[in-house]
DNA sequence: TCCTATTGGAGAGTGGCACTATCCAAACAT
DNA sequence: ATGTTTGGATAGTGCCACTCTCCAATAGGA
């Protein structure tokens, strides 16, 4: 299918397809004449992920094109791959203030890794963009003078894991590697909305739950 | 206190500060002449909850007034409040795309909220923030092609119960209202990121464990 | 008292990001 | 033959979160 075809498929304007395109977003179209290009349903269904990713998830074109590229980066291994595009995935913003706040932080992540028996995640986990992103968001609640100790993240943890294993067996329902892979940073990126609107849900229902009629978000 | 020193004790510069005081993120200060404000340590917390709310939480400006300006509001009660301060909190891109996927995912979150027993949600879900929110994640990842039924929403329903049960246990620790409000917004904020990191993290963990030493992340 | 520095307020300017509009020449359709 | 369509390159747009510059009114020291 020619460019035209694959908006009006993926109802994305041609315009912002060429931009993906020079972005890298999305690859060349198989080149027909020196003036046109064939894409064909590989393109559409990347189309639709990037849009999805971009859109849904809050993922920057940057960060899209780095997970997307080592998605198919053909030197690396299965587990490489994944492991290159997920961590290339946003992590918030670089820590400022203090510094005391961010070392304590550290510690208390540190520690909730120790008691969790995470300890394939302690090792490597000082470089991790995830740990980084967590010692950050622990550091703000501190500063602002809320509970973040151990056995308040414990809870948080614990759901974690419980998402981590589902998310894993999700993924395991897919037979090719290829599949995998995608499927890995679709969930990943895209659980995330839902979850966090399940927990409003739930907070809200909750609240009317314990404090009666008017609830949370009534 | 004057500009300078709450500049100094927050780390935020005198600028931006001028900026969230233009925006109404922060209150006046307690003017001393025409030319001098006061500003005291309420000053100083509410920056700092400002601050976490947009660079830790990601919130933008515009509905972090919303939230802020509906946790003072004396025209409404407490419940009212915290209803319309988490009803402003960002709640994703207006649902983009083919109607038929949103409206499929609109009766799949419906038969989820029912066979949860969410019944006080789903009473003003249709309006809710965070339910538009869900329906839209949930149409995007339909349309991308992967699970979203019922059953693979629960398991993610579950955990934001659990996690909405520790979020009121937490902020049922504090004994006034006004603390409460607070809490209330900038636990459901900033525990997103603690949340967020942590099942990424989980998910390297678990991967590990599964598929042997090399990692999801390493 | 005079002089300089500082203060808070207002408006314009900046940089980053995700597009989006305009052009153009080669190719297609008729 | 000729008007339309295509894909690529370039420049421009709108939004957002600041950030800079200026200014008159002070505050504080000599």
């Amino acid at each position: 299918m020619r460019l035209a075809e694959l908006s009006r498929r993926s109802g994305i304007p041609t315009a912002t397809i060429k931009y993906y395109l020079r972005e890298g977003l999305l690859p060349p179209g198989r080149r027909v004449t020196a003036t046109q290009a064939e894409y064909d349903d590989a393109h559409l269904q990347r189309l639709r992920l990037v849009r999805a990713l971009i859109q849904v998830g809050g993922v920057p074109v940057a960060s899209a094109r780095e997970v997307l590229t080592a998605l198919e980066d053909d030197s690396l291994d299965h587990n490489s791959r994944l492991g290159t595009a997920v961590w290339a995935l946003p992590h918030g913003p670089e820590p400022s203030g203090d510094e005391v706040f961010q070392e304590r932080a550290g510690r208390t992540v540190d520690a909730l890794l120790a008691r969790l028996g995470w300890d394939s995640a302690r090792e490597y986990a000082a470089e991790s963009p995830a740990h980084r992103m967590l010692v950050t968001a622990v550091a703000a609640l501190a500063r602002l003078g809320y509970p973040c100790a151990v056995e308040d993240l414990a809870p948080y943890a614990r759901a974690g894991h419980q998402l981590a294993v589902t998310d894993l067996d999700l993924i395991e329902r897919y037979d090719s590697a290829d599949e995998q892979l995608e499927a890995a940073v679709a969930l990943t990126v895209l659980y995330e909305p839902v979850l966090l609107a399940l927990r409003r849900i739930a907070q809200a229902q909750e609240s009317h739950r314990r404090y009666g009629q008017r609830s949370t978000e009534e």
